[in-house]
RNA sequence: GCCCUUGUAGCUCAGCGGUAGAGCACUCCCUUGGUAAGGGAGAGGUCUCGGGUUCAAGUCCCGACGAGGGCACCA
């Protein structure tokens, strides 16, 4: 005689079990008609599972997040349904939901062609159509066992070997095809509508690349048809957006063959790339770090006291001369212990903040480059704070700061933090783990910062926080760390003296603000869709005259402005205006200077925003004045 | 590194067994035009590279390299 409660406090009696399906039915038939599944006491359940006992109970509907959850989690089954149809020797290996979609790994010998993937389609759009139930049982193990024994599929029954023996399985019915899932499912497909299959790709059995590479069969689905339309039109944007495509429109950058993922900056890039490193060096500076210079090519044996060759060989780039062996650097923080061990320290030096933007090399496997974001060879905004133990806490937090301020000034208002600790494999003793991980904590905390934990996430070599910036468009792009190091100034003998005289080694602390410059020129091309701000923008400004009589007339302008110390281009093709309007326009040039006989008699300019606003005739002396605050206030977002 | 897709003019792309195409960009000429494309002419390609099949290969097959999407990796 259950008693169930609804979510606004209601209350039904039954007299005897009843299902989310008859409840909502007894609430009314459109309810039922809605209904995905039930979350009862807090636990989601398919629709037709009888409840014993008293219970509250959220019917689920698509309008709810689990409800489209499970409309993804279906259409997973879908796929499988399908694919068994149109490849009956196909095998399922898992299909679960990812975000925004769902997908499903499968084996087969012969690979999906894009043409296999709309048969799919095709053949999932019919059999939703068929509007079918869903049906769902209860098994023992050896009745899955046997039901995926008869079935072949040794991925089933490889995933149900490490189900506990008392552990429920179920079995979801989908007509002839038979799924072996949590749940739960939709109780019809007449709850399936709104999908598309996306792609189809490889994909390693358990996430092991030791193992098998299934084909993997990625979809989305939305619980209506404007959701899915709007969700594919965000990724049309994501791709206009895309800094390869952005970077080459504006002459910004390229790669080429012969040094696949190293990139060749070219003038409009570089400026970008210029702006941010002197922004940075102006604020290490002013943040008490000291910046320095350390060599690309070091002797093998550094990197073997380090620790390095023995874990990153294969991903070094080495070269020889005279019978000794170098590694092309691939981090700096050796070479800054070299730059610390000259001269003993007192602890009266500490902290010894060095900063470096070193080049370095990485033989990143030929399957991770990607544009800027992931390259062979880059810099970092990279510091190492040398410091003692008590020092830690103080050091993350006015790290923190910098973090906050910087990301600020690029109008990244929401930034993600996160901590990681103790993994099972470490260096250092537990007492200095709990303290390093408490002052990590501790410096977060005392700002009052949410941040999320991320146990036995940390390096081998001590603890880290994270921090992420979500861009204009949603994304989260990881940039900043702080990591704490014990291990490494003790392998390379970094020493001070203490204050009981003493030799001690200091702890490092390892940080970076924008990760890597090249990926963070990628990350604020994508972001500001190539419209860059003032400060940033390659060209900040453009001049050009009506027609050649007032070439010299915009030539004088240039120069001034070229004095001052700002990005001026001078275009004095023989087009017409318009041409030249809309090809600056396209180049996302923010401000654009236009003469004609009149501003040359006036001796005056006048000024065109990128946005098409027309900024009036005005005098080159309160243009300047305009141009001069826009770059002061940076990117931030006023 | 692994799986799939892919590589044609500076760029974007068409051609998919029978002597290389378009638009834009480029060069030259005309045009000197006031806020998102003025007109004309011309030049430009060992069709990524190396093998193979064929009377004949951008076109089909194999391999290498690069790129794209994933997976794995990311000090």
């Amino acid at each position: 005689m259950p008693l169930i409660t609804l979510p606004d406090g209601s209350k039904k009696h039954f007299h005897n079990d009843v299902s989310t399906m008859e409840v909502a039915n007894s609430i009314g038939p459109g309810l039922a008609k809605a209904a995905i599944a039930g979350c009862v006491n807090g636990n989601l359940i398919d629709t037709c599972i009888p409840i014993k006992n008293d219970s509250s109970l959220n019917i689920i509907t698509a309008k709810d997040k689990e409800g489209i959850e499970t409309i993804r989690h279906s259409f997973a089954h879908l796929i499988g349904h399908a694919v068994k149809q149109l490849y009956p020797q196909a095998k399922m290996a898992i299909g679960p939901i990812i975000e925004d979609g769902f997908y499903y790994d499968i084996s087969y010998k012969k690979p999906f062609t894009p043409d296999d993937l709309s048969a799919i389609e095709s053949r999932m759009e019919e059999l939703i159509r068929s509007n079918y139930d869903v049906k769902v049982k209860v098994v023992s193990k050896e009745e899955a066992i046997n039901t995926f024994t008869e079935r072949e599929e040794p991925y089933k029954l490889e995933i149900i070997k490490n189900i506990g023996e008392n552990e429920e399985i179920k079995l979801y019915y989908h007509q002839e095809y038979v799924d072996m899932c949590r749940g739960p499912h939709v109780p019809n497909t007449i709850h399936l509508r709104s999908f598309k299959l996306m792609k189809v790709s490889g994909a390693y059995w358990k996430g092991d690349s030791n193992n098998e590479m299934l084909q993997r069969i990625y979809g989305t689905a939305w619980s209506t048809s404007k959701e899915l339309k709007e969700y594919l039109q965000r990724l049309d944007e994501a791709e206009k957006r895309d800094h390869r495509k952005i970077g080459k429109q504006m002459t910004l950058f390229h790669t080429q063959e012969e040094s696949p993922g190293m990139i060749f900056w070219h003038p409009k890039g570089w400026a970008i790339y210029q702006v941010l490193e002197q922004y940075i060096r102006g604020i290490l500076i002013l943040n008490g770090y000291e910046e320095i210079r350390t060599p690309q090519a070091v002797d093998r044996t550094l990197w073997e006291r380090s620790g390095h060759w023995e874990k990153f060989k294969d991903e070094m780039f080495t070269t020889t001369s005279e019978s000794r062996e170098y590694a092309i650097k691939p981090m700096n923080c050796p070479c800054h212990v070299q730059v610390f061990n000259q001269g003993l320290k007192s602890y009266r030096d500490l902290p010894i903040r060095l900063a470096e933007f070193g080049s370095c090399h990485r033989n990143e496997p030929s399957g991770a480059l990607h544009g800027l974001m992931r390259v062979r060879n880059f810099v970092q905004d990279d510091a190492h704070i040398f410091c003692g133990e008590s020092q830690i806490q103080s050091e993350v937090s006015s790290f923190i700061d910098l973090v906050f301020m910087v990301y600020k000034s690029f109008g990244f208002d929401s930034i993600l933090i996160k901590l990681s600790t103790r993994p099972t494999k470490r260096v250092g003793s537990e007492e200095i783990w709990d303290k390093s991980e408490k002052a990590l904590a501790d410096a977060l905390d005392a700002k009052k910062l949410k941040w999320e934990l991320l146990p036995g996430e940390g390096a081998f070599y001590g603890p880290k926080i994270e921090f992420s910036l979500k861009d204009c468009i949603g994304r989260v792009w990881q940039c900043g760390t702080i990591q704490v190091d014990f291990s490494m100034p003790e392998r390379l003998e970094a020493a001070y003296i203490d204050e009981g005289g003493k030799r001690r080694t200091p702890v490092m602390l390892h940080r970076a603000i924008l990760g890597s410059f090249e990926r963070f020129v990628g990350i604020l091309i994508e972001h500001y869709a190539g419209r860059f701000p003032v400060w940033l923008a390659p060209i900040q400004v453009v001049l050009m005259g009506i027609t050649d009589k007032n070439a010299d007339y915009c030539e004088e302008i240039y120069n001034k402005l070229i004095k001052k110390g700002y990005r001026a281009e001078l275009d004095l093709r023989n087009e017409k205006i318009g041409f030249k309007i809309r090809e600056h326009t396209l180049q996302k040039i923010p401000f654009q200077i236009i003469v004609g006989d009149k501003e040359q008699d006036n001796k005056s300019i006048r000024v065109r925003a990128l946005n098409g606003d027309d900024l009036g005739e005005i005098t080159l002396e309160s243009f300047i004045s305009l141009i001069e605050s826009e770059v002061a206030k940076l990117g931030r977002v006023q």
